[in-house]
DNA sequence: GCTATATGAATGAACG
DNA sequence: CGTTCATTCATATAGC
């Protein structure tokens, strides 16, 4: 079964893919804001806490996607998948020997995938990372074959408590100061 | 975490009223767009909702300002990872356009991080060289064969019409580029 | 439904 | 400095 959605060639949604993406993070982003938000704003607030209406979760508010026409699959196609073309030609270049595609060539394949399906030269370059690396971890038996060959194979799994946001943690803030005029307009909007 | 700010506390704070009410504003504002945020996520990402344990504690290898202090908890990190006010730092350096930090820069920029956290000369040498390269190849990513990298200035690359989405526009889409990072880092930040 | 695995992507560190 | 390696995170798919 193949992905559902597949490489351009579809739209009709006013969104590109990427803008997709970016809308889903900054959502992210702005959620994890808001937790601790609510907490410092009803410290420094105690008589008129935002807790009453701060019931995201549990519905009770007013449900804003249920009636949503568009709200079936927002596709979440946030990863590219390459294509079993695309796969066959990326294996069998990896094949060559040529292990180090340099950055024309990387582009020269992309250019190549590209007719493919949709592709990117950084999709090309991390498939190459991410193949050569898991070869190196699932065969590094060649020499030091029998015996002690299976010591820790995946065992830090369990230290990943992780939030699931590192990945993004690096930046500061957007602007030296956010106009809390262009911020409230914002929430009366979403109020209404 | 605890919020242990209540009356008394002051430590040496200096903010005054209109500061407060200011903050206190931006705070509320957030809490309510966060509300709707957080809705949207969820039904956008019906994978990993927010609701239930959403536990923002991301980079939770060692805590930074020394709450559980000593012991042998953190010897489990190999890798370096800058902690968010690390980050924020270090990302104001970079974009301050001082270009190429010297040894003796790089060595006072260490000496502040290490206040808000384990950091070595090293590492700060290693960032920079970092975010440099990266920045350097996030711009052919474009296929288009429009050439001519568009100059990053306050250019605003709001996409006109997008269906009722449009009064979003200036938080979701705030920059092209780093955007959601510089968000994500104030969640970060707000965490500590 | 849940966890387990595979794999794309992010990033700190090392190499030349 | 540019490129590459190693580790980890994130998520889509599969198996229980």
């Amino acid at each position: 079964m193949e992905k559902e959605i597949q490489n351009g060639a579809y739209n009709g949604r006013v969104m590109t893919e990427e803008q997709m993406e970016i809308l889903r993070k900054q959502i992210a982003v702005y959620a994890v804001i808001c937790e601790q938000l609510v907490l410092l704003h009803n410290s420094l607030s105690p008589f008129h806490p935002f807790s009453s209406g701060m019931r995201p979760m549990v519905g009770g508010y007013f449900d804003p996607m249920g009636a949503s026409p568009s709200s079936s699959r927002i596709s979440t196609r946030h990863r590219w998948t390459p294509t079993s073309t695309q796969l066959q030609i990326l294996e069998s270049i990896y094949e060559e020997g040529s292990g180090t595609p340099n950055r024309r060539r990387i582009r020269e394949i992309a250019t190549e995938l590209s007719e493919h399906g949709q592709i990117t030269e950084t999709n090309v370059y991390n498939w190459f990372q991410n193949r050569r690396a898991r070869s190196k971890r699932k065969q590094p038996q060649t020499t030091t074959e029998n015996g002690q060959a299976d010591d820790v194979t995946e065992e830090r799994r369990s230290c990943g408590d992780s939030g699931g946001l590192e990945s993004y943690e690096h930046i500061l803030f957007p602007t030296p100061d956010l106009g809390i005029e262009h911020l409230l307009s914002i929430g009366k909007f979403l109020e209404s």
